[in-house]
DNA sequence: TGTACATCAGTGAACGCGCGTTCACTGATGTAC
DNA sequence: TGTACATCAGTGAACGCGCGTTCACTGATGTAC
């Protein structure tokens, strides 16, 4: 769970629990962080830089973290806790107009939620098909739960007859995973090809209700 | 053309064109920063790393390339001139088997080039979603004809009537390129899940056979 | 075929910068009585 | 309510390392006659 990770990991480098305002501290070091990412590759930033940014010495920035990874593994952790939205619209019925409007407010969050947090996601996916255990379980945390539904009600079409047998329940939901992770982080590009927003919810909607029921329409 | 990007990339840094001799020093550098990429982030990759893993000075790298960077953007252009085998895969009829087999043909082929190129390629991707137009331009390049044809074949499954047409045929075809590529970038996590290279090939067949046809079987 | 010269390719060694990191210290906050 | 003390939080300043980068140079290869 992303949250027990939050607390336990919330201590300084030498373990001892912090208080309040070295909460605060620690906080402002992630949001520079997180903010110094949105203008550039980890590549150029260094813990002077972060430490610069907040008005702090670098050693205050030792106090917390480790080194400059440490902190996008907590930032990851971080966007992780936004999930439950997505996760409020995935329960219910997947049956006609309902099922579409349902698919179509997912991918709307999914966008939301990569806009919010690009360039940490891009980075958890890095480290985690890089095989770093800490961003495989980030990911798997935050996009197990959809993936399960996802899974769960492909296995239902399956028995109903809907979609083929051979399709692999978990497989298919990763795939659908991928749609909305690669089209939210790319999404802007996609409008230099004439296609709105709306156009990249509307197709990724129908692609995700389609796969998930079988059906047709 | 990535080639012919190639081919007015090959001069020194003063731009003087590059004899055989100092063709094959390009290149070397070029294999020792694939090998690095192999094992270990871009972040702990220095050019006298690279210097030193070929046995030449840091020196020698200046005359070939600015920094650690452009090799990289060298490097994504070299694995662009494999997907030429993919495309050969891509034309003809998608109807009934011949088009399933079409389609798992596909999924085998770029399956292997990740495997292939897995850093270089994560690495484009993650410098194409940050907006750099060099890596932009190389993957646009790669992936382009792909979409293309799918998006085509989407149009024509629209016409028959075999798909709603509030799909939008090019975002419907980036999204199949989304499956391709982050179910390449890490399908061996799946396997963690019970599931072979072959469902993997098998169920994103079947996936885009169906978004492709908009048949049900 | 041999020699002289031009150009190509590669390098040793050095410089300086900026970063990572640490330590001994100061200032801030909480708490006991 | 005030004072003394303990703990928490933050920092100034410094060190050293390793990297990026460059320059003047050497050695290798090609070419003219």
């Amino acid at each position: 769970m992303a949250k027990a990770e939050d607390i336990e990991s919330v201590t300084a480098q030498t373990g001892r629990p912090l208080g309040p305002r070295a909460l605060k501290t620690r906080e402002r070091l992630m949001d520079a962080t997180a903010e110094l990412l949105e203008e550039r590759s980890l590549l150029d930033i260094s813990v002077v830089d972060i430490a610069r940014k907040v008005g702090t010495s670098p050693a205050t920035f030792y106090h917390y973290f480790k080194d400059v990874e440490e902190v996008t593994v907590h930032l990851a952790d971080r966007a992780a806790d936004e999930m439950p939205a997505v996760l409020d619209l995935i329960d219910g019925s997947w049956e006609g107009d309902a099922g579409l409007a349902r698919a179509r407010n997912i991918v709307d969050a999914f966008i939301s939620h990569w806009d919010t947090h690009h360039a940490v996601l891009q980075l958890r996916n890095l480290g985690a098909d890089r095989g770093d255990k800490r961003f495989i379980r980030i990911r798997r945390d935050a996009l197990g739960p959809v993936l399960d539904r996802f899974a769960e009600q492909i296995s239902e079409a399956q028995k109903a007859g809907h979609l083929p047998a051979s399709l692999h329940p978990y497989i298919a939901a990763a795939a659908l995973g991928s749609i909305l992770e690669r089209l939210s982080a790319y999404h802007k590009e996609l409008t230099h090809f004439g296609a709105s927003r709306e156009d990249v919810v509307e197709t990724c909607a129908i692609l995700i209700f389609r796969t998930l029921t079988g059906t047709n329409s």
